[in-house]
DNA sequence: CCGATTCCGAACGAGGTGTTCATTTAGGAA
DNA sequence: TTCCTAAATGAACACCTCGTTCGGAATCGG
């Protein structure tokens, strides 16, 4: 039945957020959810398949509406907000208690989404830009760290603004075509957001 | 005895190396450096403990004087480098394999890298240059778990230079009196500090 | 009422953990 | 050398977790 597996998963969830994900065991989640050891094993094949079972509800990963030329980056605030209202769940899969495999896989999920966004604003693909997107990723999933372990009590608006005051420059600086090189007027600062004009959309 | 101490903490990173963090067993520790069950316990308390304690060796996360008023984020390059020699012991312990809270041990020293060379170079201390601090270190280690995983196989010389490009300006950006010598025209313009910084009400 | 599917829970063997303890080994001082 | 002390040894220990197996109970559709 699916009412078993969710059972199990929210069992585990629960447990990551009160012991961290290395110290709970098969066994603590059967007795959680009140299910049967072989049961467990006829759904799961382990603990970390319940794990990844549950990214894949992680909505904010799989962005975006589209958002086409909209403005760069328009994943970030969005994301952001999205974490806070699944906080829980986030919380057990993303922090840094959470296996390091969950991490790697949502990374390469958000990766996917920054090169796509980069190419589809005029990046062309290289080495380079793969490293641009690592940063870029590197710089977010750093903030989404530092916030669901509560190393910083930022809000959402504050995270999406910093994300971008660091990323945007260099991000503007190694894209070609867009406006505004270098103009030095006003090179990006911390609540930079001039024009946003959603232009024509 | 020293020697004991060694031998323990080579056979861990050569096991990690081998079979991953999670696959080592203390029994497989033990076999390979050949020294009694007991002799373990009497100089670790379990196997997370070796790994720090090889954490203290990583000299490159211990830079690295010589800044001052030189370049910024002078240790960028000469990590990139420490870290191909001690290849082998970086890839043990910082790759996605190795357990996550070395992870954090190592963007928390990290970090205090990056935030006393910002603070230095007239970054004033805020919530907002934390969270800067946290996209620098998170862009940083992003490229150097890329590399040691095997992701990318670009030089050192490319990493730093792809880590520059894409922090660098917003870092400059976010500094106020940095000599700015080409797109210095602005120097000023950057007073961005919303209110007084991200407070969290 | 009857299958058929699903779940239960006890039990098992294999393997890992951390501790204890009696014994052996190695180093240094007299 | 001899003696003493600290370190290392390895066997045995109780305990826990894993993943599997299997007989029986519960649930559901027909």
């Amino acid at each position: 039945m699916r009412r078993t597996r969710r059972l199990i998963q929210e069992a585990l969830v629960a447990l990551i957020l009160e012991k961290g994900y290395d110290a709970v065991t098969v066994t603590d989640v059967i007795d959680r959810a009140d299910v049967g050891r072989s049961t467990f094993y006829a759904h799961f094949t382990d603990k970390q398949d319940v794990l990844f079972s549950n990214i894949e509800q992680l909505t904010f990963l799989h962005p975006a509406p589209a958002e086409g030329a909209g403005e760069l980056f328009a994943f970030s605030r969005p994301m952001f907000e999205h974490v806070r209202e699944q906080e829980r769940l986030v919380r057990a899969l993303m922090g840094r208690h959470s296996g390091g495999l969950v991490h790697a896989r949502g990374e390469r999920l958000l990766a996917a989404v920054v090169r796509s966004e980069l190419v589809a604003a005029g990046g062309r693909e290289s080495a380079s830009l793969d490293l641009l997107v690592i940063c870029v990723v590197g710089a977010f999933m750093g903030l989404l760290r530092a916030w669901v372990d509560g190393e910083t009590t930022a809000t959402p608006a504050e995270l999406d603004a910093a994300f971008r005051a660091a990323v945007m420059p260099g991000v503007r600086a190694a894209l070609p075509g867009t406006f505004s090189p270098v103009e030095g007027a006003n090179s990006g600062g911390l609540r930079a957001r001039p024009g946003s004009g959603p232009g024509r959309s």
